[in-house]
RNA sequence: AGCGGGGUAGAGCAGCGGUCAGCUCGUCGGAUUCAUGAUCCGAAGGACGCGGGUUCGAAUCCCGCCCCCGCCA
């Protein structure tokens, strides 16, 4: 029976160019599963946008000489045109500081933090923190250098010893500088409202230990660990200019916004507003959402983000006891990328500007589809993997061009070569073929199965194994050989492969969008059919289309 | 230091109490020709990080240890 299920991808930090490691994490797992909920007929939106707020941000404004708004806004227009470009389908894809959405989300934002406020979940607490006279504002911990407090004999930054990699207390720190201008900074007094995130230690405990079994358990082990521990307090203000003003009629949060990851998720909530409105005229429709337990709420995130989705959220939505919590948080790990023999992260400053790692440069020369299969191929689900160009290369020529589309090819131009480009007779089908189209079907089944669990690495394998299967069904029945000896049997097999290639259509459109499209237009299937059973046959006699490659092979190191 | 993740054939990984020692690639040998030199079959190759323990039985559970990788934007 149907179900209604919002998706959500953690939001992308407009900072910068989203590269393999965004894809692979939160986003591309998101956008089959969508897929896949949609072709099995359920309602499904899948919400997502930029997180336009937060420090990092002012920071490289100051550096650059840009202004935020100026930053974040380059950075969201680049990220949902290399998203699309790599089909992934948002029914929305917002900013929480761009113009067409910043309204809603301040508006929902600070809503969301009055409440809190009203319950009395805040501590408002005064606190000691660094600050940078000249530049006139207070400085977070890695934009401050000083002399390392443990060893007291080498600088270091303001998180982490980078000898011994002890935590560095920052105003314990000699002789601390500004990273931002170099000047010495000091110590002064601020205020902040604390999250008493210790309040909901229980429920959240019970919220985890109920999803036992269901949930990966490197996610619920990490958020379980950490109760265990205790939750601290966290500060969920800032004394930046850059975010959502802190909406309380008190002296002290004057000049203060809201912590970005404070606001970030509400995101999601405001985003679903917004695509209310632009569809029904009517943002309360994000009510349906968020607040009507029938609906399924499925949180797919980077590593990076499990406290924030399992704890701080969760905790904060306890405290407004308003939204629904997430019925899934799926959390993959990163990829790095592999060059030479080096595996590192991807980042600005060490990864080539052209290097196909970034989206935008991998869309200039290569097969969006590609990417997704290599992508869920490795997805980086138990442990982090490595986004290697020569493995790549290897992947795409042996799988998805030796088998998968070897097999489209190779039936297709037998049909067109022999059948004068149309579906054959089923006359002569026999119990082999009646097994090929059972296998067809327990394809579907095995599929569907690994996506529902969240094992898109597993999906994908079964896909790959069911193109294998069609091979060897091909190889098996010899048609160039019964061509000439039993017509009719020949015929019973390509149309056989017809039916498997329709069959393939349909299980790989969670993850290769584009190409669904390809194969339906090889077979000229205008009627096209969505769903996730075996489709129907086509009718002996359709005229197919032109048979075309599917998938270009691609050359020994085409992408280092 | 603490917390989390990982250590299984040359490489990348799956298995997490009993036909488990497996998959893909690579290597070697064969078959085949419809297909993008594609496909299919077969072979070689591993004390499942180390040491204890629990069990009729352990990659699989428990304890200890050793490596690798991450960790308040």
């Amino acid at each position: 029976m149907p179900k209604r299920y919002l998706v959500t991808s953690g939001l992308p930090y407009s900072n910068g160019r989203p590269h393999v490691g965004h894809v692979a994490g939160a986003l591309l797992p998101a956008d089959t599963y969508t897929r896949y909920l949609r072709a099995c007929g359920h309602d499904a939106i899948y919400v997502c946008g930029s997180d336009d707020n937060g420090v990092a941000i002012e920071i490289r404004a100051l550096q650059d000489g840009r202004t935020p708004q100026q930053i974040s806004t380059h950075y969201h227009e680049r990220q949902k045109e290399d998203l699309e470009g790599l089909g992934i389908c948002f029914d929305i894809y917002g900013g929480t500081h761009q113009p067409a959405y910043r309204e809603r989300h301040e508006r929902f934002s600070r809503a969301f933090f009055t409440r809190i406020h009203e319950k009395g979940f805040f501590s408002k607490r005064k606190t000691r923190q660094l600050y940078d006279p000249q530049a006139a504002r207070f400085l977070p911990d890695r934009y401050v250098k000083g002399i390392c407090h443990h060893c007291g004999d080498h600088e270091t930054n303001g998180d982490q010893c980078e000898r011994t990699g002890a935590i560095i207390d920052p105003l314990l720190l000699k002789d601390p500088i500004s990273v931002i201008t170099g000047t010495p900074a000091e110590v002064r007094e601020t205020t902040h409202w604390y999250l008493r995130l210790n309040d909901f230690e229980q429920p959240l405990k019970e919220w985890l230990e109920s999803k036992q079994g269901q949930w990966r358990p490197s996610v619920l082990n990490f958020a379980l660990g950490q109760i265990k521990q205790g939750l601290p307090e966290r500060a969920m203000t800032r004394d930046i200019e850059w975010g959502i003003p802190v909406p309380l009629d008190d002296p002290d949060a004057q000049g203060k916004v809201l912590f970005v990851w404070f606001d970030a998720p509400i995101g999601y909530v405001s985003f679903t507003a917004a695509l209310c409105a632009e569809r029904d005229a009517d943002e309360s429709g994000y009510e349906r959402w968020w607040c009507d337990p029938e609906t399924q709420i499925v949180n797919f995130i980077g590593e990076d983000n499990t406290v924030f989705h399992t704890l701080i959220w969760p905790a904060m939505c306890m405290a407004d006891e308003r939204f629904q919590l997430a019925s899934h948080v799926v959390a993959n790990n990163f990829v790095n990328f592999r060059l030479g023999d080096d595996t590192d992260k991807v980042s600005k400053s060490r990864t080539p500007n052209e290097s196909p790692v970034w989206i935008e440069e991998y869309l200039k020369r290569f097969d969006p589809d590609a990417l997704r299969y290599y992508l869920t191929a490795i997805a980086p689900e138990t442990a982090r993997t490595a986004f290697d160009p020569d493995d790549f290369v290897a992947r795409i020529n042996n799988e998805l061009v030796a088998a998968f589309g070897n097999f489209v090819n190779r039936a297709l131009t037998f049909a067109a070569r022999y059948f004068e480009g149309r579906v054959p007779d089923r006359a002569g089908l026999t119990d082999v073929d009646r097994e090929q189209r059972t296998r067809a079907e327990q394809a579907f089944e095995r599929v569907g199965r690994n996506i529902e669990g969240f094992r898109f690495r597993a999906a994908v394998e079964e896909l790959m194994a069911f193109a294998r299967d069609c091979n060897l069904y091909f190889g098996n029945r010899q048609p160039w050989a019964t061509r000439k000896t039993d017509l009719a049997d020949c015929a019973a097999t390509i149309a056989t492969c017809i039916d498997s290639i329709a069959a393939l259509a349909l299980l790989c459109s969670p993850f290769m969008p584009a190409t669904t499209e390809r194969i339906f237009d090889q077979l000229n299937a205008t009627d096209r059919q969505v769903g996730w059973r075996m489709p129907e046959s086509l009718p002996s006699g359709h005229v197919l289309g032109t048979p075309k490659i599917l998938f270009e092979k691609l050359e020994e190191g085409a992408l280092r």
